[in-house]
DNA sequence: ACCTGAACACCGTTCAAGT
DNA sequence: ACCTGAACACCGTTCAAGT
């Protein structure tokens, strides 16, 4: 049985650490975060052992967002919606929407949690479902892989690049994969 | 007129910076740095006035043997070569070669000199080199610019993906600009 | 002019003392 | 058990003193 105050705390950190970690990335000082989740930087570290624990912790949420989205998208699929369409929604959401999430992203390159390895192969399993359907509407080219479709999405350029070039990586993307 | 010493300082710093970078990325200290070149931190400091600085300059000679290595293309294309076997290859160069590189090019994330940029804008030029004789040969896509396959190979994975993704990668991205 | 290296500032992490 | 915050260690940067 976990105190309130332990498990309030908790969620404080995390949520200051998801908003001072997007907005500033590595830079954003465990000091900085623990006060503005109002525990002391002791109270951080009991809870987050490192700091790279409390980035993979906060990586970890934006994964969740990440897979819920990839299941809304094969739901889709199953009632109905095109493939492709929802593919390059997927495409889409990865370029754009996490445009100051991909600075936790940054920080947390080279970091490998157990947790983050799970909810990946979850989203991939959510994805499969996406690429069953279309490979069985021939909308994909027949060598296509899931796998393939991850491995391109993994390469997705960040925000940093013009709003044309994003598109266009879109676009040249979804190329090497469509029928 | 710079001093002989001083001179030979600043190649000490920048051979030891690239080592040292390449080795172990941002983790790489500037008194090691120092030490490594056989001078003290303020020497260091006297000609990078900072981190990013040096690890600009660092990029910057990467960036330098890219563009070398993009003129040999061309030059080998003039020659004859097969300008597709090029393209292929400056693929496989960015995505093998730089194994260790990458550390360098991800501790300068964010950096934004001069000097490289004009780099890149000669290494563009050399490319487009290639890609003009592509089209004449009809091998390209006829929408595929210069600029599409340099943003394809900006997207590059890192070497922490297992060899057989990397050459996927290549597999692929070829697709998407090919006639 | 350029070099040296001790000193400073900042930030991740620890730990003795509190509740 | 968990929280607090002063103290420590490390590393980027500065600067007074040397040549």
């Amino acid at each position: 049985m976990v105190r309130a105050d332990s498990a309030r705390n908790r969620k404080s950190i995390l949520d200051a650490a998801g908003t001072l970690l997007a907005a500033q990335g590595e830079g954003a000082g465990m000091d900085e975060i623990a006060a503005a989740a109002g525990v002391a930087v002791g109270t951080l570290y009991r809870h987050f052992p490192t700091k790279a624990d409390l980035i993979a912790a906060a990586l970890a949420e934006l994964t969740e967002r990440l897979v819920a989205d990839v299941r809304a998208a094969a739901d889709r699929v199953d009632g109905g919606a095109d493939p492709v369409t929802e593919l390059r929604g997927l495409l889409e959401w990865l370029i754009r929407k996490p445009a100051s999430d991909k600075a936790i992203k940054a920080a947390a390159t080279g970091l490998a949690s157990d947790a983050l390895q799970e909810m990946e192969s979850r989203g991939f399993a959510e994805l499969d479902r996406i690429t069953v359907v279309a490979h069985a509407r021939g909308l994909l080219r027949a060598d296509i892989t899931t796998a393939d479709f991850a491995l391109l999405a993994a390469t997705a350029p960040d925000d940093s690049l013009p709003e044309a070039a994003r598109d266009r990586w879109i676009e040249l993307t979804l190329r090497s994969v469509l029928a």
